[in-house]
DNA sequence: GCTCAGGCTGCAAAGGTTTGCAGCGAAGAA
DNA sequence: TTCTTCGCTGCAAACCTTTGCAGCCTGAGC
């Protein structure tokens, strides 16, 4: 049974207008008439009604967050972001799971779509065409995808794949493994494409396991692919299947990193803790969290115009940058030399942090981004 | 510029009524006119507005889920097995994470109340009576704590804390610390009050190190303690602390199992991933997460009755049963005999499922369950 | 004494939908 | 033929709030 406005207005003895504006626009209603109204409000437990008001506003002061896997911990730290820089623009963030099915992606953003300003489109499964259609019903910025004419923030995998691979190469490795990542990824072929030219240029071979489920198991299952193929070293989609391969490998009798390499992307917080510790290259999820949503929130004190024309919606501009973020290698126990190389890591594990292995802080703007294949999906 | 029940009625020269019937009753309209509404309502992509509905219908289909820490492995399943539940009942749900912070949660289940029919708070860190407070704003199921008069919840870590302790018994350990969790925790009181219990009536000695931050950090940087004390054995509020514990130990050159035997709770995926894999106590998250949807929603088609009296939201019922759910022991590679008594495990690691290592898949319902001190704060 | 300005408040429309009620026409029953 | 019944549709109120506009009153200036 929760107070209205009217219940307020009749307590206060005063038209709901009045107390309307004193909670939008104290500045406009006699001090007294405030404090009674204010006492009246407090006294019924008064709360405005969200819904209501964002049917007239335009504005829910929401943002919805679609991520393909709440539990594959890539996505936590980038949500803390996302909710962390919310907060601080008055805004709530509403998270949403789609289990890895476009079918369950567009069905939320329908959901979401009245009932937010709009919304994060995280490492997206559904078709360019469908995310394009979608963001003609509410402002979107796409994380971990390229799509062109939308506002997108992506990470550098592809500069983080080469410098793994040089990583190896400097380690002596020349037949290397590709284990992929899910099919039509975007993130996978930027991986692909970069690693397969770095291989090439050093003159190595690189060799794609997948595409595979990019979980421990997905990583864990090519474990006897990887022994099959002679491989010395390996660069996996991401921490999670690294982590699952590596376990796969032990159980196989291949020990991590004396008889093969292993290289992760996305620098999670467990590939810190596992046994070896993981060679990987971060990405900064964190400042994609808090670019996607200052991208989102552009253009925020944006009152929608009354009488005549639509609202003009947040993000509805045509400034619909693209953004890509820094990657960085981070050496640790799970890379060494080639088995048989008579070499050893120069002053133990982690020791060397490589040519690559630089800490950039800051994230480095790049506006536009230059277009890999226009519309490649991920 | 999305269309409205208005340009579809425009279009299809029908009255709005008859669109709206279209729609939520399709039964009542003509089969011609309804094929002709469709046609409009897809060529324009009208999409109804669900806030606007929620307004006159009092129902949103949306649930809120608050949580404490998203990025606490503890939490994906029971969000995931809360989500799919859902959907199945053809509702939403809205993740929100509060950082640990009771005034973030308060702040989150107001920007909620009016869109969504009901909340899950879910380890809570508000008091019992601001959670009383704000159940009267909108419906309320607690994780994970009990809180007297509201439908409830918890796992029984009682259980689950005695079988461990007992465990260790078995294994020789006599003295043996608790790791305690983050200060008025109900759940870490619970493990506590049981933990004591069960060490004492096997002749123990219980020390209790907390309270702790319920992260590996928080579990790492209680490791010199733990050496100090001279224990042999150690049971961690959670996997995350274990985890980090045995970190910590190792550091210090303390190998689990020889030196010191370490026991976790929760179960998380991660537990089975670190070398040693973790002996912990399984909670039943996903069914914890399915069980509070189905609580929520215990009374769904429950039409909002139109002119006087105020709506009967969802949850709004006298039946405030509380459920508590199994836990159960299992047992890894991070416990082992206690050093100097010669004794070996029967038959390596992981062979010995022990007295309380029952795996009972069906969870078990207690309606009401014995209220342990009511109102005890998590 | 009159005008004017300005501060505060009330009025009413608007936003998109649902739904009880009434009305209409056609088919069936008496 | 007349009266019901029934299927379908339209009307208008209601949900809760915001906001442009107008009106009131007081006080100041002339």
């Amino acid at each position: 049974m929760p107070a209205t406005i009217r219940d307020v207005a009749r307590a206060s003895g005063v038209h709901i207008s009045t107390v309307s504006r004193t909670f939008s626009a104290p500045h406009l209603v006699n001090p007294d008439t405030r404090v009674r109204v204010l006492a009246c409000a407090e006294d019924l437990g008064y709360r405005p009604n969200r819904a209501a008001r964002a049917l007239i506003t335009g504005r829910t002061h929401n943002i919805g967050l679609i991520i393909a896997d709440i539990a594959n911990p890539f996505f936590p730290p980038l949500i803390k972001a996302a909710e962390g820089q919310a907060r601080h623009r008055d805004y709530h963030v509403f998270v949403a799971d789609t289990n890895e099915d476009a079918a369950a992606e567009e069905e939320l953003v329908h959901a979401l779509a009245k009932q937010v300003d709009g919304v994060l489109l995280c490492s997206p499964r559904m078709s360019n065409a469908l995310i394009e259609q979608v963001s003609r019903e509410v402002p979107v910025v796409v994380i971990n995808r390229q799509v062109a004419g939308l506002p997108c923030v992506v990470m550098d995998v592809g500069q983080g794949a080469r410098s793994a691979i040089e990583h190896l190469l400097g380690l002596g490795h020349r037949r290397i493994a590709l284990l992929g990542g899910p099919r039509g990824s975007w993130t996978n072929r930027e991986i692909r494409r970069a690693a397969g030219a770095a291989a090439r240029s050093g003159g190595a071979e690189l060799t794609v396991l997948g595409p595979n489920p990019p979980t421990e198991t997905g990583g864990g299952a090519q474990a006897e692919q990887v022994r099959r193929s002679g491989v010395t070293a390996v660069l996996a989609y991401n921490d999670l299947m690294a982590i699952g391969l590596i376990e796969g490998l032990d159980q196989l009798g291949l020990r991590v990193p004396q008889d093969v390499s292993v290289v992760g992307i996305d620098d999670i917080a467990l590939s810190r803790l596992t046994r070896p510790k993981l060679t990987t290259v971060a990405t900064p999820t964190a400042a994609a969290g808090r670019t996607a949503v200052d991208m989102l929130l552009q253009h925020d004190p944006e009152p929608r115009p009354r009488g005549g024309g639509r609202a003009a919606a947040v993000g509805d501009r045509r400034t619909t940058a693209q953004v890509m973020l820094q990657t960085e290698l981070v050496i640790r126990d799970s890379t060494g030399p080639v088995p048989g190389s008579g070499r050893t890591r120069s002053g133990g594990p982690s020791a060397d942090p490589g040519p690559h292995a630089v800490r950039n802080s800051a994230a480095r703007w790049v506006s536009p981004v230059t277009p890999s294949p226009p519309n490649a999906e991920e």
